[in-house]
This record gives structure tokens, sequence and C-alpha cells, in this order.
DNA sequence: GGTGAAAGGTCATTAAG
DNA sequence: CTTAATGACCTTTCACC
């Protein structure tokens, strides 16, 4: 249940030049056109690629301010169902229920600190949710990414023969 | 500097079907096939979409803990040679200079709960850090996602025309 | 390995701001 | 007048059998 050396040089060459066709991986990579099919269907259905959706920028489409917000909720039967009234905020991107003082971890985006304002309004008028706590993100100097990782990866395996 | 209804749909489009070729866009959209391309093209050098990587799934690959690491740093000439040397190492997926208490928060990765204690080492580790507090992710009931905010920007257009 | 099908480019025409 | 969309044509390249 991992990937090998081969997986995550065809990673990495997919995600520097998405555009590229199977034809053209296979010469990059040095095999043939019928193994980097085999792979890459096996990484999709393994899971382990999930999606070639478009990368959009929030920034890009305005929305220049990042927070993490954390929330504490009424704790009922579960954390789900204030969870999925937050996912009907276009604003929040992304939310985990974590450990510590607070129940919610939420990455919330703005246009500015002002409009970040009204998306926390919005937040706290949800049901079940009883206190915020905001963390303005002023700069990202390491963007996402888990290119280090897929490349890591193999060479774990390599030091450690499963 | 935005984008309207027929980017949205087809980001929308791209992002539910991302092996779909232009041709196929096209008609699903019920446009040119030029005009699919010349907005694609539009949207890329605009940087509203970045790129089109594969999505890899750091859990598929064993990484089943997620935890937001808050840093404090020793304060010298910018946060950015810390930020540089967390760059290197790989299950740091991401790293934020921040408002409030600490001044740096970092999306880590880890195989298990005491592999995370091993990165938090490597991490305490680093030049110029003095102080780390980590939560644990326990869920992510609303994993990253930006489609809705891309499918609310054209109506708030509508509804205030610049 | 061959074949049908797209991608990707250019162009003239037309429409709309 | 500028910008964008359209449909047509062409060549190269790829996906699939």
């Amino acid at each position: 249940m991992t990937i090998d050396e081969l997986d995550a040089r065809l990673i990495t060459l997919l995600t520097e030049e998405p555009r590229l066709g199977m034809l053209e991986c296979s010469r990059r990579l040095g095999v043939a056109r019928g193994t980097v099919q085999a792979r890459l269907d096996r990484l999709i259905d393994r899971g382990v690629i999930t999606g070639f959706g478009p990368d959009v920028s929030p920034a890009a489409l305005g929305y220049h301010v990042t927070a993490f917000v954390s929330l504490e909720i009424r704790q009922v039967a579960g954390h789900d169902p204030v969870a999925h009234r937050l996912a009907r905020i276009p604003e929040v991107l992304e939310v985990h229920t974590i450990t510590g003082g607070s129940d919610l971890l939420c990455r919330v985006v703005a246009r500015t600190n002002s409009d970040l304002q009204r998306v926390i309004d919005v937040i706290v008028d949800v049901q079940g949710v009883l206190r915020t706590n905001s963390i303005i993100a002023l700069d990202t100097p390491v963007p996402y990414r888990v290119l280090p990782l897929v490349a890591d990866v193999p060479r774990q395996e390599g030091r450690r023969p499963s």
C-alpha cells in the first residue's frame, strides 16, 4: 500500500507539466506507454491521486484575505450538523475537527479585512456555534504542496523494505 | 479583474470531469471550441487557474495524521529564513505567517501519532524556532474546495455590476 | 502498430461593448 | 474601435483497439 520510485517520478512529472499526454510521459520516464497508463490507473483507483482538477487561486478571484477561524460549538449529537451548515458558506474552504481548546478549525477567505468581519458574522450565526477565534494569515511563505512528500516515500521504503 | 458565469461553469465542469477535452467542454457549455480555449488561456495567465496538477492524498500514502503546528520564532531579520528551513521538511505541507500569539502556522502530516512526535522534533530543531504548539485534526468534515466560491463570484458581480 | 479523434493554431466573419 | 465569439480549415499528436 505505497508507491515506488517510478510512481513518484510520474506524479512529479504530471505536477510540473499537467497537460502532458501518456506518450510524452512514457518518453520522459523512459518506460513503455502502457506502463505509464497502468501506473496512473492504479494510482487513481488506489486513491493516491484523487483528481486532476484545476487549481483555483482565491486571491486571483479577489479573495485576498485568508484566515483560520477556530470554533467552539455546542456539543450535542456530534460535530457533523455544524460542519454541514458551515459547508454552505462559500468562503469556508475547509473544516477540521480538532484537539485542544476549540472544536473546529476552518480555513476562510474574504475579499478584505472588513469582508472577513462579514464572513465571521455569518459563521457566528450558524446554529450551534458558541464562540470564534480568528487568526489572519498575513503571508504564505510555503504554499500547499505534497511533492516533497511524494518524492520521500520511495526513499523511506528503500531504507526499510516492507 | 474577475470571472463571469461562463468562466465559472467552465471551472466547475473541469473540476468535476478533469479529463475532459476542449471539444467536449465546448459541447457541454454550448459554445465554440475556440471560445473554451481562449477562456482557459485567459484564466491561466490571469492566475485564476494556477495548474492542473494531480491531487495527491497524503492519507493514501500512509500519512494518516494531520496536524496544525503553530510556532513562536526568534524574530530577527524577518520570518523568511525559518520558513525556508521548514520548507525542507517534506511533512510540512504548508506554512503561513500569522497574527496572534504565534508567528507561524504549519500544516503537517505524519504516519502515526508517534511519527508526528518525530516530525515535531525535527521542526523544533529548526534554527530560530523557540516553541511549538500542536493541534491534531481528528477529522475533516469539509475537505478543501473552492467550487462554491467560484460559483458565487459571478452572482455577486451580477448583483453589483462594476 | 495502425486508425480515428482530438488538440492547437490560424483565419475571416460577425456581434457586441 | 476594440474585444470577443464563431465556424472553417489544417497539421501534429495522442488514445484506443
